[in-house]
DNA sequence: CGAGGCCTTGACCGCGGTCAATGCCCGTGG
DNA sequence: CCACGGGCATTGACCGCGGTCAAGGCCTCG
């Protein structure tokens, strides 16, 4: 099969489009595939691209203080974009790295607008995709801001329960918004 | 002068429209006025409006435990949106109130949105608009989580001092995220 | 003038932070 | 094959930020 099948199944759901610009689309995939813990972007370089997650997992994360903190998880059928560069043209603080061998879709960002100009359908797809992320956004927002580290945790638990079983605790701790030492007391406090 | 005109300004600095698709878009806007403490939205409305402050101060709230909390302020020439009702079509738990007596552009987001079918270059504006106000949020998303309470009141200080002038402080502490309690007492220890 | 809203202040407390010690798992080399 | 070292997770001791509850001062407006 096919392996950018998936992106193309993922984004019609969303927004159907034309077999022409869908050709033209797939004329930009690059699929690429990274080792078990290898940067697929670093820190520094201003993002010129859209990542959709194949197979594998993988992260956005950024340093704080000297220290880790992951932003994002992607699974298959994600998309893993480091927006706050993409959208303002200025240099990532933040990198993306595979947690485990995987295979991503890379979509080089300025072909694909200049695509927008000719498919006024992909800018409609694209548009609808901020949206989505945007409200993701806004919620995650509000369960920072009101739900306590151990509220968090189990929202997390339920939602997507395969991210714990697949992830680091400090991971999963630094996306959470606390430390390594506050997770691990709340997951003990279960048993 | 037009009292639409800073709303076009503000459009135009962002992405330039053709002149037909602006007679179009002005074909939708309605200027209207509120007056103190007026609501323009209420809780439970799903969202089909996007709103242009022209002159006086509006905020977004919703009520968490019974408790007022502000999400969001909106000055001369920012737009007031409920996002997460607007993009997913469900009835918001944000209501959109006047602080001040206020003229706003109101625009309904249907006609708008049919719009885009005929004008691109406007619904290229309006991704950029998402775009922008994503970006805005995942900045809000790390100061919440990562600065303190102190840290977050001095950056609102200093980005927009005019707030604290003119906002009740029970908005601006829900505002940070804290209760009224704690912003006084950030505030009487600078003195 | 009195009532009510807003802001401040004091007393107290709990969540989640840091620091440090310990346990556990696993990969590597002698 | 075992010994060792390093990374990850857990646990204890301690602390400070920001929360709640309640009292008191100060405006504004009827």
């Amino acid at each position: 099969m096919n392996p950018i099948k998936p992106l193309l199944i993922f984004l019609h759901h969303l927004h159907p489009i034309s077999t022409e610009t869908e050709a033209d689309l797939l004329g930009l995939c690059r699929l690429k595939t990274y080792g078990k813990n290898e940067e697929i972007q670093a820190i520094g370089a201003t993002c010129r691209t859209i990542y959709f997650m194949v197979s594998g997992v993988g992260r956005i994360y950024y340093l704080k203080d000297g220290k880790e903190v992951t932003e994002y998880f992607a699974f298959p059928n994600d998309l893993i974009v480091r927006a706050e560069s993409l959208f303002t043209q200025l240099p990532s603080k933040k990198a993306i790295q595979a947690l485990e061998d995987s295979e991503v879709v890379a979509i080089p960002a300025d072909p694909l607008f200049k695509l927008f100009e000719k498919h006024h359908d992909l800018e409609r797809l694209f548009r609808l995709l901020v949206q989505n992320a945007y409200v993701e956004t806004l919620r995650r927002l509000e369960n920072i801001q009101f739900l306590t580290a151990e509220e968090r945790y189990e929202k997390l638990i339920d939602e997507k329960p395969e991210l714990i079983q697949k992830i680091p605790l400090k991971h999963v701790a630094s996306f959470l918004g606390i430390t390594q030492v506050s997770l691990s007391r709340i997951r003990g406090q279960k048993r």
